[in-house]
DNA sequence: GCTCAGATGATCAAGATTCTCATTTCTATC
DNA sequence: GATAGAAATGAGAATCTTGATCATCTGAGC
């Protein structure tokens, strides 16, 4: 099981970090924020509170095991992460989130950087747009 | 002057917003966070509310006259606007900030979006790395 | 100069995230 | 399996950024 993930990252062992990941790898939406993860730890009866939640977080980013992005919103959203970088759209309309990996964008992001004497280390790319998907009705709020 | 820039934008020409456009115009830097400018207001004497500062720049952003940017930072900075699109490449050592626009990059957004059935409205992109300038030493905080 | 819609400033408030610290839980050891 | 020490947790306070309230002030038109 997933505590293998935890160990290797140097993690200890605890209950509110396996169900953090737990989540994490469960949920059918890949991107949450801190406050969707707390709110289904307490659905499921667990007794966690939401310090822990952020600070666990932070400590899988650190290790590496989940990303954390900002995707217009005041709340940053959390991720597994699955070895391969990708870029993001989301939908002005229903917030849907779809997931994109484009070489060349990323080789021309390469080639600005060092053109402008940079060693590119990470960057942000989010598309913004509406969807056009028969579901997607104007989102709520 | 630029108090034309105002009543075209159809808002009142008064003290705080002419002199928070001096600022964003005569400033060395293009890229100021709110309280930035709210400490240039001080330095030169003005007495100018914080809570007026960040009004205003949301009116000259919904006016079209800044834009609003994340730049990996709790704050936002703010920029004026001058026309052409361009994304940012920063600094994670001294906080430089470059600008840049790619055609290729630009085209290949739109591309992927359609490609997922976006109609793409916007775009967030930034490039983290460490420049290579001389006269870069590491942040103090 | 006068009027009043609109703008300002002081303060309070909200939302997201982090910090503090007493209490609890792992992990290692016996 | 019991025990001790280090690390983690939970509750709440604190912080930081930004927006809201509301009484007061100011600018544009007359
Ligand atoms: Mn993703
Ligand atoms: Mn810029
Ligand atoms: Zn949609
Ligand atoms: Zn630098």
């Amino acid at each position: 099981m997933e505590t293998s993930n935890l160990k290797k990252a140097g993690l200890k062992v605890t209950l509110p970090r396996m169900k953090i990941l737990e989540i994490l790898e469960n949920s059918e939406t890949r991107h949450l924020t801190a406050e969707a993860i707390y709110r289904e730890l307490l659905d499921s009866g667990e007794e966690i509170g939401l310090a822990t939640v952020y600070r666990v977080l932070t400590q899988f980013e650190a290790a590496g095991l989940v990303c954390r992005l900002h995707l217009e919103g005041n709340q940053a959203v959390f991720e597994l992460e699955r070895g391969g970088h990708h870029d993001h759209i989301v939908c002005n309309q229903c917030g849907r989130v779809e997931e994109f990996f484009d070489e060349t964008i990323e080789r021309r992001q390469r080639e600005v950087a060092q053109h402008h004497g940079f060693a590119i280390k990470d960057h942000a790319l989010v598309l913004y747009g509406d969807c056009t998907d028969n579901a997607c009705p104007h989102r709520p709020a």
